[in-house]
DNA sequence: GTCTATAGGCGGATAGAC
DNA sequence: GTCTATCCGCCTATAGAC
């Protein structure tokens, strides 16, 4: 009875490295070829497997793509995450500026990745509910400096309110850590309409650029993006300063 | 010599009428199935011809996808050029809040059709210039737009002026008819900049909402959309109301 | 757990007969 | 111009030996 896990123990490290380095390998296909041509044989190959043996650790084509698209979620949330925390009591609009800067960056230098959860969805793949989580993580960031906004007084309070009703949001509140609806605040309520305008405006900005829509249009691309991001703001009542 | 042309004149009707027929059963396939299960064998299964004779007609696939392409451009191009022409001296705001809408209810019907022009671009597919002329015609209604605005003098005047030293935009003002960067004056450059906006704005939101990223965010995807193509708006200088 | 082998499907594109 | 036949490649996924 001497060491009675150890080898289950052994075993499951072994297991574990080897997914990791499927899992590197996926990424590095999907970053390099894009989500189109990643396949489970591509992956082997790579690996110097079988593709049969890929099968072991990855039940499908479709449960690979799911970790990569969580992986790339989490991606995007921890760069936001990340200059939102180094901002610490900076301004918050100019916060989100560099929040939408860095996140455009992360794009650019992974496009693919960024395609692969904002662009066109991959035909006949349907994401399942793990993903949400990761998926959630900037809207968190874009609603945190919002009402941040609001609390330091930055943002605009005559600003527009187009849902005075309060005709949408309920599930935005939720992500803003509010569960029970109806004991929302109205300016909470309005924070989580205005997130969606700046979402809206930081994924359609990078797209925009990224598909190639620009090419006849804009010369500056980075310019671009920060005239989009600070007039969209603009909009909400948050004041963004360029230069 | 009677009828010299005749018989040539039938053949090239009849190649006008196969190809016609081609570019249906195409344009078909690829709304009900998206553009990465868009084949010339499919095409031609679902037209009776063997995959061979396709040849005949287009050179490749992807001179098939240029066709579709360019059909989408000019769709969504005319579906705006309607609604902003039928406007005839309605307020230019109001106007931009209906071509959006039109645009989006297009999108919606066809979302394929949207995918491929504005969603990730097709693997290995390089677009030519022939599709330009097509795609610019959206920009130009835009342009249009601010410019009837501040013809009005609707279009606040005093709004954000992010780009003063002209970083950006030569292009975009050749889409607005100014072929000379040097004689545009000031006020149309600061429009070329804001159609950025409005474009982003309009694609990104129909994007968001197709894509799948409102699933747990919004509940009335009508109502965000209008909010959020009004609050860019907003943004701007052009004073959108709803309801 | 890994391998080989295989089933069964898709696709683009070309050759050569009629 | 249309056909059949074919080449060659890709893929997902499974069976069965070791």
């Amino acid at each position: 009875m001497t060491e009675p896990t150890t080898p289950l123990r052994a075993r499951d490290r072994a297991r574990a490295e080897v997914m990791s380095e499927l899992l590197a390998a996926a990424r590095a296909r999907l970053e390099s070829e894009g989500s189109a041509a990643l396949s489970l044989r591509a992956v082997a190959r790579d690996l110097g497997m079988a593709s049969s043996a890929v099968y072991r650790y990855v039940p499908s084509r479709d449960a690979l793509l799911t970790l990569l698209i969580i992986e790339a979620y989490d991606a995007v949330g921890e760069v936001a995450e990340k200059v939102a925390a180094d901002a610490h009591g900076a301004d918050p609009a100019q916060t989100w500026l560099e929040v939408a800067r860095a996140v455009r960056r992360w794009a650019l230098d992974q496009p693919y990745s960024f395609e692969l959860i904002y662009g066109t969805p991959v035909r006949g793949y349907r994401a399942p509910d793990d993903t949400v989580r990761s998926a959630v993580r900037l809207w968190g960031v874009i609603i945190g400096l919002l009402m941040a906004a609001a609390r330091d007084g930055v943002l605009d309070p005559a600003g527009p309110d187009f849902d005075p009703a309060g005709r949408m949001a309920p599930e935005a509140l939720a992500v803003a850590g509010f569960t029970d609806p109806t004991t929302v605040p109205d300016d909470v309520a309005r924070i989580a309409i205005r997130s969606g305008t700046l979402f809206t405006s930081l994924v359609g900005a990078i797209s925009v650029e990224l598909f190639g829509h620009l090419h006849h249009v804009a010369g500056d691309y980075a310019r671009f993006f920060d005239v989009t991001i600070a007039t969209s703001a603009a909009g909400v009542g948050l004041r963004v300063s360029l230069d």
